[in-house]
DNA sequence: CATATTAAGGATATATAATATCCCTATTGT
DNA sequence: ACAATAGGGATATTATATATCCTTAATATG
């Protein structure tokens, strides 16, 4: 069970975009080559977060993607979810209903123990990444980042921007 | 991202390995039948759980599995980590690196804020995960399942157990 | 000793999901 | 008018999950 790569791409998408100017938006391709992804491919994570309403779109030159919110209220769940869904990472199929001993006309009244006991697990993973928000990363970022490399950066996407 | 079914199998499997009496082996094929599942399929998964030194095995007819510790030694974590391995749920690609303002010699000293972040949350899961027991999961069968029923099926497994 | 039953594991097949590319359309800034 | 863009459909490729089959070695039982 590993997330899907397009989850990593997302966020560090995101983490560019909150560090955009007011106003300025990012391409797919810029996005790409910024980080060595297919244009293509990550267009569709992309596209995710936009019907997600994580991010603002515009078209035509100089268009491309911006945040819709600001980065301390888009959590890494928001971002997460937009991409592999809100679906829970435990599936019970109920196998106990297989249960030869089980009466013809029997219900279990409600989910089991097994299912129960994973979900809880998933949600204290969901709860982990909610408190964590886009302005969080930012921070952690600056921090191990050398300051001209991320300044670099954002000459180098800017400059990309139309 | 879904866990494999086989987990789901392995911890309903567990728990009535934990029902056993001392000394008692319950084999693939009973437990397959018990649950509705496909017997070869299922035995990979038992085969993970014997490899990880959760449950001893012995062969012959009424052989099969037991488990190897008293259920309240053995978590959840462990019975999802021998199906699932023990992997993060989160891989990190290092896509920071593909950045073409990046200094040809530069070399990050850690990984990144955003994997730190998303294996935080995949310890959290995993935390939880590591709280309950076999013998919890059994607490809770027996409290939501009719004593009828759990009586016919361990008399319906021992039946097959030699 | 002979037999039936079992776990272990290799080989292979099938189904589903993840990854990736291509192409067409409508929109928009210049 | 034109070039660049997001959106989205179709399709291809690769990886993983699911499932079956078969062989081997061990073992309880008659």
């Amino acid at each position: 069970m590993i997330l899907k790569s397009q989850v990593e791409w997302a966020l560090h998408c995101c983490a560019i975009l909150s560090g955009l100017p007011e106003g300025r938006y990012l391409s797919t391709k810029a996005l790409a080559e910024l980080h060595g992804l297919p244009k293509e491919y990550l267009s569709k994570a992309l596209q995710n977060l936009s019907q997600a309403g994580l991010v603002d779109t515009t078209l035509g030159p100089s268009g491309g993607y911006r945040l819709a919110k600001p980065p301390e209220q888009v959590t890494f769940l928001d971002v997460v979810e937009a991409v592999e869904g809100k679906a829970r990472t435990f599936v019970c199929n109920n196998i106990r209903e297989n249960n030869p001993c089980l009466p013809e006309k029997y219900c279990y009244s409600g989910p089991c123990a097994v299912a129960r006991i994973m979900w809880e697990a998933d949600e204290a993973w969901r709860d982990k990444l909610r408190r964590v928000t886009l302005s969080d990363l930012g921070r952690m970022l600056v921090q191990e980042t050398p300051a001209a490399l991320w300044k670099d950066t954002f000459d180098w996407v800017l400059d990309r921007a139309g």
